[in-house]
RNA sequence: GUGGAUGUAGUUCAGUCGGUAGAGCGACAGUUUGUGGCACUGUAUGUCGCGGGUUCGAGCCCCGUCAUCCACCCCA
């Protein structure tokens, strides 16, 4: 027996019917707030995700699935949205239109990881972004359509919000931590160590407890925004708080992929164990012309559909179709081309073996239809069929032809 | 990459001191042959993860291996 790929999953049943669920409802919000569907490649040029996601992240430093393909090129299957959907962006030289650009998107991402709950190597992302729009109130209007998504699927979760600041105010900021850390070096962790020269914003967000205990005194970028940034993040909590939807400011919260800047966010659940960070974005200004488009502002989150597929509130099943059968084996011909009709507009359930009644009526419980059909000896002599409402529990006997 | 736990029927699990497997749920059939869901009765199903070792004998003990789960880490 060949079973799937480590850290990979069939969905099927229950499963595949919350993930279409969830891609349903996200669609439809999405589509309400302008967004159109884009879909990109699983396999892109490595480079692409260097430069994007970052050579200093796990993602990309140790979590690829790399190889070079026949023709010698070095591919990578997408670890995340975002950094194709922005490729995509600039191959179709949109960024050269003076109109904004919003797209959503859903699909599986692959990370070569040891898999753990909410944690597995292919996993799917529903995620939007939008360009061209520099405004905070974009952040705001992308934050309250991610709380109405999960509003709608009936999820539970806590917003944190933080400030990454510009290329204006995170530099000196970054060059502030830079001395305090190298001050309390001796007691940081050996990954602390390390971050400081590669990646000092990362110290912050440090697991460790021993780190953490250093870190309180440390300087805040919340405290240290230049202007520009300082007022678009008030702004953003000022509307957050009108729109009654609860926040918490970590000054910790540091996305895991470079490209961010100015407002971060996240939501996560408690309800999932240690995963529990349900969907992250953020704005990533720079990150088209670093990919060699024309200067454009942008922001999008990616939220992940295994880690809520388990949280989600389902909406019940309701009663749908037919379920025909026959009692008699010279029956089950006029049974099909009934079934066929019938599936021009209809669900239809049909069982090809003659059996009793009782037999049947247990097969009807299961397919869950409005109506039971079914033929016996009296009704194929007769040319009729026999109907009953599954929930009115009213009989009929109609020609063939009446169905 | 590091650490811990667990692999027995479709599924959830039990299996004593080592004596070649059992329950619940589900499935299927039946309870006077055409009125279901409930109840009752009955039936079927196993490479005991895989490979080796110890033993007269291994689901159980030993070694290895693979997989799953959980945590660290990372992140959606």
């Amino acid at each position: 027996m060949i079973s799937p790929l480590r850290g990979m999953k069939d969905l099927t049943f229950d499963e595949s019917q919350r993930f279409e669920y969830i891609i349903e409802t996200a669609s439809t919000i999405a589509r309400r707030y302008g967004y159109g569907y884009i879909e990109t490649p699983i396999l892109e040029e490595t480079a692409l995700f260097k430069r994007s996601v970052g050579e200093s992240s796990d993602i990309v430093g140790k979590e690829m699935y790399q190889f070079i393909d026949k023709g010698e090129n070095d591919v990578c299957m997408r670890p995340e949205g975002t950094a194709g959907v922005v490729r995509a962006f600039i191959s179709a030289k949109l960024d050269r239109q003076p109109n904004k650009q919003k797209f959503y998107y859903y699909g599986p991402m692959f990370r070569y990881e040891k898999p753990q709950k909410g944690r597995l190597r292919e996993f799917h992302q529903f995620g939007c972004e939008s360009f061209g729009e520099a405004s905070v109130y974009e952040d705001f209007t992308i934050i309250s359509m991610m709380a109405q998504i999960f509003d709608a699927l009936g999820i539970k979760y806590e917003l944190i919000i933080n400030s990454l600041g510009c290329s204006e105010c995170m530099p000196p900021y970054r060059e502030n931590l830079v001395n305090f850390l190298t001050d309390i070096q001796k007691e940081l962790c050996e990954d602390c160590n390390r971050r400081i020269v590669t990646n000092p914003i990362r110290v912050l967000d440090c697991k460790n407890g021993k780190c953490q205990s250093h870190l309180n005194l440390s300087p805040k970028l919340i405290d240290n925004l230049c202007e520009g940034c300082d007022d678009d993040f008030k702004e953003l909590t000022r509307m957050l708080e009108t729109a009654g939807i609860a926040y918490r400011i970590d000054t910790n919260l540091v996305r895991g992929l470079d490209y961010y800047n100015k407002s971060a966010f996240e939501f996560v659940s408690s309800e999932i164990g240690a995963q529990s960070s349900i969907a992250g974005g953020g704005r990533y200004d720079k990150l088209v012309e670093f990919l060699d488009g024309k200067p454009t502002p942008a922001v999008g989150f990616a939220l992940g559909i295994e880690r809520i597929m388990e949280l989600v509130k389902m909406p019940e099943e309701q009663p749908e179709g037919y379920y025909m059968g026959a009692m008699t084996p010279e029956a089950i011909p006029t049974i099909l081309t009934l079934a066929t009709r019938k599936r021009l507009t209809d669900k239809v359930t049909i069982e090809y073996t003659s059996k009793g009644f009782k037999s049947h009526m247990k097969g009807v419980d299961k397919a869950n239809p409005k109506y039971a059909v079914l033929i016996g000896e009296d009704e194929l002599a007769n040319g009729t069929v026999w109907v009953k409402d599954i929930e009115t529990k009213e009989e009929r006997v109609v020609k063939v032809e009446e169905l």
